[in-house]
DNA sequence: AGCACGCCGACT
DNA sequence: GTCGGCGTGCTC
């Protein structure tokens, strides 16, 4: 006898743990580690996974429930899978359920649904139902509005509760007097969100020689059905073949279809399709190309592990246009040879069509695709052709790292310095950790490329340091195609400004966008406007246009004309004069890219400009159909925010202006300069990247800025020196590492208290274990604890949020340590007003 | 998270 | 006397 382990789909402490159930004798051999399954619990059903088997042990048998249902045939989670979750809850300071729950697609979060039924265990010796009801209802002296309900639930032999209350309206009291007296029962069983499309098709029903012979006799006045008929023995060898096929080929109605079903010469039934998001897309098929001899060394030392079935990992460091993406192609080429699968994860906002063109054009059909534009039912079917063993390679964003692949033997992060790779809801992983603890535990080799690593990575690169995280560095210092890296100009804006310049573009900038325009040359334009959005402000009384709910103020939206807050979704519209001071004088601030492309159509008349930003992308396909517009030389100037700094290759891109390369560098975040260097760097790579020479322009108001330097010279080593003496100094990662604890709470006196609770907790506990101190201090174990202070924004949806920031270093368990002051805060307090969140290494910081 | 159990105020 | 308010505690 066996019992199963089941971590249940409640997301609570108390239930966060594992509940023992018994394996009905008819279900042995459906139960695995990883069967997703529905169990009793409480007076509920709920959706549970089965975490282990083990063998009964102890009388503890009393009180165990058996497992009601188990959900799918083939387990959506592995054995292997399910050890991740159980590390990520540790690592993240999340609930085991969280991280089972976001490996697999929410199609499949299933919820309870209740069913209705006739409860005939007393009177089920009559065979006859229609006595039996009649009996049923005189032995339990029930009044006209209970036989109606009866009769109506008899009918349908089983009714969920909703198609009840929509039937009798106010049926409720009766009904729980029926289900109180034992006369009707309830059943729950787990019902998936998703359902799997499904195509009527047709299928012989008899031999293709019986069919001929019936074909050869037909009578000839049903000319069409043997006109199908004869269709359908034709395609004997496509069977079962689609209504529709034989609809439109022989323009024929279903009903002729039918008539053979009911003859009993074909059969009619639903088959299940895979819903297809790149159906009908052709892919141009691509060759292996000839490695140069930097991408021979590169792929020669990923061939070490790789053919060995070992753990590896690899930081390959390439300029941009280095030809990364090739020695990934031909490493995946080694890995499928070898019967393994490989994961391809690629930031969400450089999933773009080029990049998917290019994996589908080698591997074909056994690349699926995963990304948040996907629907739910896309999004299911690409998960499930991974985890019928129908595709091989998976192409997608951050939670593609959980591909249901059964045998992987490579996961490639390209950009991997990316922060869309850290999750921001629970369970907030990062999933360059998950990537390398997933690959530690099947015996996979990861490559984490970029011309701009993290620093964290670099470090760890160098160092050699962490026995975890020990990455293989792989330089590959030039571009593929032997060009050179595109010439860099800074633009002083300040010196402009004092020459009299007072427009957005230097006169180099607009010199060199008039030249573009002479010669027919394309150009991107960046607006770097991280932390900046477009607000509205009154130029009489200074008023801004905030949420009320949440401490910032509302962003403007042109195509919807309204005012939108960033945090809680609240809208209105537009305000025509001041609330305030009832001014005419209102208007938008923040350089939006809308405001640079009315400028840059008043400076360059007919010019066409392709805006990309959140508002001209928020509709499915239409990034790539931008692109595609912009690619077909539809366009002179692809303008917009980040998204245009990534990953994209147009040959006739010969200038890049960078509006303001420093509005992101007075954020309050340790990251700033990193983050500005990483993106002038992308954007300059995509200047000049075939025949035609490139040239960048930067325009800055604070030149002299070492990131502005650096990338301007192409120079990530000295980037990176004096950005980690910055960090050594200041105590930041990769010198030590980071827990953020965000509290919050409807009552801002209440929460004050509670967070310096919280700090002096964590604080005691490190004194305690002999941790806590200041990290300038050469000791290897230390934790150090800022804060409470006020978030970076102060309340959110009404309420108030105070956070604590933990800084550690040495082979100390501070996540731990973390989790249990929250859970005994928490406990001290029995307010459920009162939320904690816990960050481990978090991205953002305001 | 749900849902029932349980112990104190305003109604037929 | 009961209906019902939401505090508390449990779920294999």
């Amino acid at each position: 006898m066996q019992i199963a382990k089941v971590i249940v789909d409640v997301p609570a402490r108390g239930t966060d743990r594992p509940f023992d159930y018994l394996i009905p004798e008819s279900m042995r051999d459906w139960v695995e580690v990883g069967s997703r399954v529905g169990v009793p619990f409480g007076h509920r059903t709920v959706q549970g996974f089965v975490i282990s088997l083990d063998p009964q042990s102890q009388t503890e048998t009393f009180k165990m429930k058996p497992i009601q249902e188990v959900l799918d045939i083939i387990p959506p989670l592995s054995p292997e899978l399910v050890e991740l979750a159980q590390w990520m809850s540790r690592e993240y300071a999340c609930r085991f359920i969280t991280a089972l729950q976001v490996m697999i697609p929410t199609a499949l979060k299933g919820k309870a649904e209740r069913y209705i039924s006739i409860n005939h265990s007393d009177v089920d010796q009559h065979e006859d139902i229609e006595y039996r009801e009649t009996l049923f209802a005189e032995v339990s002296s029930v009044n006209k509005e209970e036989q109606d309900i009866i009769s109506f639930i008899a009918q349908k032999s089983e009714v969920t509760t909703q198609q009840l209350s929509k039937a009798f309206p106010e049926c409720a009291v009766a009904l729980k007097s029926l289900l109180k007296r034992g006369l009707l029962q309830e059943n729950q069983s787990i019902k998936d969100k998703m359902q799997k499309k499904t195509i009527k098709g047709v299928n012989l029903a008899i031999s293709s020689e019986a069919a001929q012979e019936i074909i050869d006799q037909f009578p000839a006045k049903a000319a069409r059905q043997k006109e199908v008929l004869q269709f359908i023995v034709d395609s004997i060898d496509f069977l079962p073949v689609a209504m529709k096929t034989i609809m439109s080929a022989l323009q024929v109605s279903s009903g002729t279809v039918k008539s053979l079903v009911e003859k009993g010469y074909v059969t009619l039934d639903d088959y299940e399709v895979l819903r297809d998001p790149y159906k009908g897309r052709h892919f141009k098929p691509t060759t292996p190309l000839t490695l140069n001899e930097e991408q021979r060394r590169a792929y020669d030392q990923i061939m070490n592990p790789l053919n060995a079935y070992k753990h590896g990992v690899f930081l390959l460091h390439g300029v941009t246009g280095s030809g990364k993406t090739e020695v990934y192609l031909q490493s995946i080429q080694r890995c499928l040879e070898q019967d393994r699968q490989a994961v391809v994860l690629v930031p969400e906002i450089s999933l773009t069509p080029q990049m998917v063109d290019r994996f589908k054009g080698r591997f074909g059909d056994l690349v699926a695709v995963m990304h948040s534009r996907l629907s739910g039912g896309e999004r299911y079917d690409e998960w499930r052709k991974i985890r019928e063993g129908k595709a091989s390679v998976v192409v997608g964003a951050r939670s593609a790292v959980f591909a249901p692949f059964s045998n992987l033997g490579l996961i490639i992060m390209d950009e991997e310095h990316e922060t869309s790779y850290k999750q921001e809801e629970s369970p907030k992983y990062h999933a360059r950790n998950v990537a390398v603890r997933r690959a530690q535990s099947s015996g996979a080799v990861v490559i984490l490329g970029s011309a701009t690593p993290s620093l964290e990575t670099y470090h760890a690169a160098k160092s050699q340091a962490n026995p975890d995280f020990s990455p293989w560095l792989l330089e590959m210092p030039t571009r593929a195609l032997g060009n050179k890296l595109p010439d860099v100009e800074i633009v002083d804006m300040r010196e402009e400004l004092r020459e009299g310049n007072r427009s957005m573009f230097s006169r180099s900038l607009h010199a060199a966008i008039v030249s573009r325009l002479e010669k027919k040359e394309q150009m991107v334009l960046l607006l770097n406007r991280r932390g900046y959005s477009t607000f509205v402000m009154c130029r009489g009384c200074g008023y801004v246009a905030g949420c009320s709910e949440c401490d910032i103020s509302l962003t403007f939206h042109q195509k919807s004309n309204n005012l939108r807050c960033h945090y809680c979704g609240y809208a209105e519209p537009v305000p025509q004069v001041c609330p305030e001071c009832g001014s005419e004088h209102i208007r938008y601030f923040g350089t939006g890219t809308q405001r640079v492309e009315e400028e840059l159509a008043k400076l360059f008349p007919g010019i066409r400009v392709i805006r990309m930003d959140v508002d001209t992308t928020t509709e499915k396909g239409s990034h790539e159909k931008l692109l595609k517009q912009f690619g077909d030389r539809q366009a002179d100037v692809l303008l917009g925010t980040q998204m245009v700094a990534k990953g994209l290759d147009f040959p006739d891109v010969t200038l890049v202006g960078v509006i303001t390369a420093d509005s992101a560098l007075n954020l309050p975040d340790f990251r700033a300069a990193e983050k500005t260097f990483q993106l002038l760097t992308q954007v300059a790579g995509r200047a000049g990247r075939h025949h035609l020479p490139g040239e960048v322009l930067i325009q800055s108001y604070t030149p002299e800025h070492y990131s502005i330097i650096h990338a301007s010279g192409h120079d990530y080593t000295s980037f990176v020196r004096e950005e980690f003496n910055h960090r050594r100094v200041l105590h930041y990662p990769p010198y030590c590492r980071l827990i953020l604890v965000t509290m919050s709470h409807e009552q801002l006196p209440l929460l004050l208290r509670m967070a310096e609770n919280m700090t002096s907790t964590i604080q005691g506990k490190a004194r305690q274990r002999g941790w806590f101190g200041n990290l300038d201090r050469l000791t290897p174990d230390a934790l150090d604890v800022l804060g409470p202070v006020a978030s970076p924004i102060p309340r959110i949806k009404n309420r108030y949020r105070f956070q604590c920031m933990i800084k550690w270093r040495g082979n100390i368990d501070a996540i731990g340590l973390v989790l249990e002051s929250a859970e005994q805060i928490e406990d001290s307090l029995h307010d459920k007003n009162f939320q904690i969140s816990i960050d481990i290494d978090p991205q953002m910081l305001m």
